[in-house]
RNA sequence: GGGCGAGUGGCGGAAUUGGUAUACGCGGCGGACUUAAAAUCCGCUGGUUUUACGACCUUGUGGGUUCAAGUCCCACCUCGCCCACCA
């Protein structure tokens, strides 16, 4: 008897395949399709590794079995073959990318091969291949066409001593990986691509696909949907101004002087008042000095009254600050003046008496708002600023935040923003102005590990202030590194009684804390204490943010959270303020790489730096070979220094290209759709055959695909609006395969010297079929599984079995020395009743495994079906103790089929050896018949009050009552009813009898 | 902090719809074959208890629903992974 001997067969069956070319998938057929495929390999020096076998172990098993279920099967392999490792090591050794890639693939290609995968290798792609990435520059330009690619300023990490831009994973600690000095950010000109655009659409199609929840939900966090609300502050404004006809005197000394501008509007004449010198040619609004702490409103009452005699009155509001710097010549000095302005309304025209020395010097006027110009500031525009408040109108400096919880509005006691923010710099009073600029610069250094490190909160004072639009209130703002430039608006509220981060900068910085919110349960009273003794630092160390009862809101108070959140914005955005708002986490996606080794990006510019798309015939720009690959002093990809490849003529015009390449995550974000027509040298696609084939059945992926399969998806959502699919979802079907852990359970290393070599273990003796069997065994898919050489020798074994049941079937068979038949099929037997051995026949075994397998392999649950083949060689094994007979040609040959997805060589060799022509990857899968599968007997479990006392084993056709009747005749069951009459009995058809007593 | 998932023998795991928990494999023990070993084949293998039949306990912990719970509900504990100052 001939031993299993991998070694022999693998190759054997590896070379039949190849030369019949059986897995060529055909774009005519009839047959309904599956699409399955792995997400394709970024072919390394290194081969192939564990995690490889497992993509692709599931993903043949899953095509075969489809195969010979009669679908037509596209199972494809191409090759990732842009991105750093291969330039890095072009740099390092001078080896161009282009032929180290040629190498690997061949390695991968030929290591694939030994693995026995059934893909079609004439589909084969290659995304660093001109005749690849034409396409990807052709998708780039129709993206670009719709504005949909476009160039923006962005801060990257820069390395000043290497000149060149680094990838986030290339900062460590804060410093350059190569040569170890400090990074910065640099702000740069990049390209990218408007995947936002589809943020709502990305996050609605996920709820229809058959993806694992934990992968939906990844992608769901990552696009971030939050809904709020924006919200408008004006800034305090405090413009600063020199008066040039009285320019100050450096010799003098300065003085400060605060001071308060009153505007009065009579509303019958819609004419404001203003007071006319009468000494000079100078007509001004009511001007007067405050003296320490005195209200500015007051003070405005009593000069205007002083200054004019008007005395009913109406407050409207304080409009804002200016401050001017002039030299006073009466009194010698150079004067700092800080000027509040505030509005009143004339409610009547009485008037009190002006003192005969006021009367002497000034007389009161009313002017229409064009006349309103103070004669004694020199700065028209900073005159009109004033006045544009008077008139209603926007302010002209704002800060508009977003937040989701506008229901705090009345709890805000401070503003931050993102150091980064455009504001920042405009707001900042001189004061704080050196402070300020210090802490952006050291934030910008900061590398973002750092960032999440410190969670330590920082920030400083601008020294400005903004308006709460909700109460008026002024509010301070501050900048901090916790609020982040690219989401929302770069800025926020802070509401420090209902936010743990505000909390934490408010009780930093001694902020004060306002509660606004109780929870229902705790009236207002006690909240406040509560809240008194977090900021004492006592029992209480965090804020209260749940939903709960507005307190402290004006009108608003008494309203619960989300109904005061509807209402507040509604009340805000009357008067312009606020507008309900969805922001999302997700940034448009940057595609621009510095580095030589990726598709080059299809632009050029002319001599006035206008960008122009390369033209469909000037496609593909090829990516030159060239001597040497880094980077050149401008931070920009070795391409730059190529002469011959920036220099491009388009409609005759001399331009210079774009020496910046895609991110390779441009290049498979297509490549599913180039398998259906692969060779197509006129368009990406033809619409015809992408349309048969994807989407895409069956994708298997590991955990890291998030970023992809959402570029893959928002692609495809592209495709579509231009009728190049038909289809808006390029993946049906997600399995997230699990990683392959070393044998003491951690991640498998080449440092920690615990991989395993697939290759290795093929040749060491175990072969193909064994390694991917195992692989398949160990765990469900999408688990993570330790390595485990005896779990490899168990499989091994088994298959082992299987190889010399089948030898010993064939070797008697061929030698015809079976017996007289045994009655060992149900088919005949079974329904004669004659032997109680029946019940385990062929037949039976052969059925039930087939439906168990079936099953199994519809769900993807191989190691079930693995362990349900197992099983039925056992039984097997038992049965041929009665000796074989011809229908186990039949039996064995539907066992192969059902081993062929797992061990698809020895099922091969063996479907062979038992005779049948077909080839076993071709051949039908077999089906089961339930008539196999029922038995003359069942057995009956027998349970009183819940609790498994016997079994018994009666006819299948038994009724009811005569199943209740041997139940409770059984001996321990009797037992345990002891004689009482039982309240219930529940029968399980076919399963279980439960008396409750 | 947020999200997702998982806790079942000595180990990896099975139990698909609430219906006989521990399939299958590993490891362990015993046996057959052998001069011997390897390989192969056969049997036993959750715990406690019992001569035995059996009984009692057991799916992270504590409650609940149900005739019946690994499975459903509530609370808690532990672990893993992903995202993470996202307002």
């Amino acid at each position: 008897m001939k031993r299993y001997n991998p070694s022999e067969i693998e190759p054997k069956w590896q070379k039949i395949w190849e030369e019949g070319e059986s897995f060529a998938a055909q774009d005519n057929s009839t047959k309904p399709k599956k699409y399955v495929a792995g997400q394709f390999p970024y072919p390394s020096g290194a081969g192939l590794h564990a995690g490889h076998t497992r993509v692709y172990s599931i993903v043949d098993a899953t095509a075969r079995f489809y195969r010979q279920n009669g679908y037509e099967v596209l199972n494809p392999m191409g090759w990732d073959t842009f991105g750093m490792p291969a330039e890095n090591y072009a740099i390092k050794t001078g080896i161009s990318p282009q032929a180290a890639t040629k190498t690997n693939i061949a390695n991968f290609k030929h290591q694939f091969k030994r693995l026995g995968v059934s893909i079609d290798w004439d589909r084969e792609i290659n995304t660093s291949h001109p005749e690849y990435y034409k396409w990807t520059q052709w998708i780039f330009a129709q993206l670009y066409k719709k504005g949909l690619a476009y160039r923006a300023e962005n801060y990257q990490w820069w390395c000043p001593i290497d000149k060149t831009v680094l990838a986030n994973e290339q900062v460590e600690n804060g410093k350059c990986w190569r040569c170890g000095s400090e990074v910065e950010k640099k702000k740069m000109r990049q390209w990218f691509f408007r995947i936002t655009k589809y943020a709502e659409e990305l996050l609605a199609g996920l709820d229809d696909l058959d993806w694992p929840e934990g992968v939906k939900a990844a992608q769901r966090n990552w696009i971030g949907k939050s809904t709020g609300a924006e919200i408008d502050f004006e800034v305090e404004d405090y413009p600063h101004f020199i008066d040039k006809r009285n320019p100050l005197r450096s010799d003098k000394p300065f003085t400060k002087r605060k001071i308060i501008q009153a505007f009065v509007h009579d509303p019958k004449t819609n004419k404001y008042l203003f007071v006319k010198w009468k000494k000079f040619p100078w007509t001004s609004c009511v001007i007067g000095g405050i003296e320490g702490d005195e209200d500015a409103v007051a003070v405005a009452r009593r000069e205007i009254l002083e200054e004019t005699g008007y005395k009913n009155l109406k407050f409207e509001r304080v409009l804002g600050k200016l401050r001017s710097e002039f030299y006073a010549a009466n009194k010698e000095v150079n004067r700092d003046t800080d000027a509040t302005q505030v509005l009143f309304t004339l409610e009547n025209d009485e008037r009190a008496k002006v003192s005969a020395e006021e009367d002497a010097i000034q007389e009161p006027v009313w002017l229409d708002r064009s006349e309103c110009q103070y004669d004694d500031m020199p700065n028209y525009d900073e005159t009109m600023l004033a006045f544009e408040r008077i008139d209603g109108k926007r302010p002209t400096h704002k800060i508009t935040t977003f937040t989701t919880r506008p229901d705090t509005m009345f709890g805000i006691t401070f503003l931050v923003l993102a150091p980064e923010h455009p504001m920042v710099g405009k707001i900042t009073t001189e004061e704080y102005a050196r402070e300020v600029e210090k802490y952006r610069a050291a934030t910008l250094k900061k590398s973002d590990i750092e960032r999440q490190e410190n969670k330590e909160k920082t920030g400083v004072f601008t020294g400005a202030y903004v308006i709460n639009p909700a109460n008026g209130e002024r509010v301070p703002v501050w900048a901090g590194d916790f609020v982040i430039a690219g989401y929302g608006t770069g800025a926020i509220l802070a509401t420090p009684a209902h936010d743990e981060r505000d909390w934490e900068f408010a009780v930093k910085f001694n902020l004060p804390i306002k509660v606004v919110l109780n929870p229902t349960s705790i009236d207002s009273k006690d909240l406040s204490q509560e809240i008194q003794k977090m900021t004492n630092g006592d029992e209480f160390n965090h804020a209260f943010h749940d939903e709960g009862v507005m307190v402290n809101s004006g009108e608003f108070s008494g309203l619960s959270s989300p109904e005061m959140r509807e209402k507040v914005v509604k009340w805000l955005a009357q008067r312009g303020a606020a507008r309900f708002k969805t922001t999302y986490k997700m940034r448009d996606w940057l595609i621009s790489r510095q580095r030589y080794w990726g598709a080059p990006i299809p632009i050029a510019y002319d001599k006035d730096g206008n960008e122009h798309l390369i033209p469909d015939d000037q496609l593909p720009v090829i990516l030159p070979k060239i001597d040497d690959y880094k980077p050149d002093d401008s931070g920009r990809s070795a391409l730059a220094k190529s002469p011959e490849f920036t220099k491009v003529i388009i409609d005759g015009i001399e331009m210079t290209r774009e020496t910046d390449t895609m991110d390779g995550f441009a290049c498979s974000s297509w490549y599913l759709l180039r398998y259906a027509d692969p060779r197509n040298g006129q368009h990406a696609w033809d619409p015809k055959k992408v349309n048969f084939w994807n989407p895409v059945d069956y994708y298997v992926g590991g955990e890291h695909s998030t970023t992809h399969m959402l570029y893959v998806r928002m692609w495809t959502m592209f495709f579509r609006e231009l009728g190049l699919t038909d289809f808006s979802e390029p993946i049906t079907k997600f399995m997230k395969n699990g990683q392959i852990l070393a044998a003491d359970g951690t991640k498998m290393s080449k440092s920690k010297g615990n991989t395993i070599d697939p290759l290795e273990v093929i040749d060491s003796g175990y072969g193909a079929d064994a390694l991917r069997t195992y692989i398949l065994f160990m765990v469900p898919p999408d688990m993570d599984a330790a390595w485990s050489l005896q779990g490899l020798g168990g499989v091994h074994r088994f298959l082992g079995r299987v190889w010399n049941l089948v030898q010993e079937y064939v070797e008697l068979s061929d030698a015809s020395r079976f017996g007289p038949p045994t009655s060992c099929s149900v088919s005949e037997a079974g329904r004669n009743g004659e032997k109680e051995r029946d019940n385990d026949g062929l037949n039976r075994i052969i059925h039930k495994t087939i439906k168990k397998v079936t099953n199994d392999m519809r769900r993807s649950s191989f190691n079930t079906a693995i362990a349900a083949l197992m099983e039925c060689t056992n039984e097997l094994y038992k049965l041929k103790e009665n000796g074989f007979n011809d229908e186990w040609r039949k039996a064995l040959s539907d066992m192969m089929l059902l081993l062929a997805p797992f061990a698809p060589h020895m099922a091969a060799e063996l479907f062979e050896q038992l005779g049948n022509k077909e080839m076993v990857e071709q051949a039908t899968y077999p089906t089961w018949d339930e008539k196999y599968l029922v038995s003359d007997v069942m057995t009956i479990a027998v349970q009183v009050n819940g609790k498994l006392r016997a079994t018994i084993t009666v006819p299948v056709d038994a009724d009811r009552a005569e199943i209740e009747k041997t139940a409770l005749a059984h001996e321990n069951a009797a037992k345990f009813i002891g004689g009482k009459k039982p309240k219930k009995i529940i029968y399980v058809p076919g399963k279980i009898v439960n008396v409750v007593i």
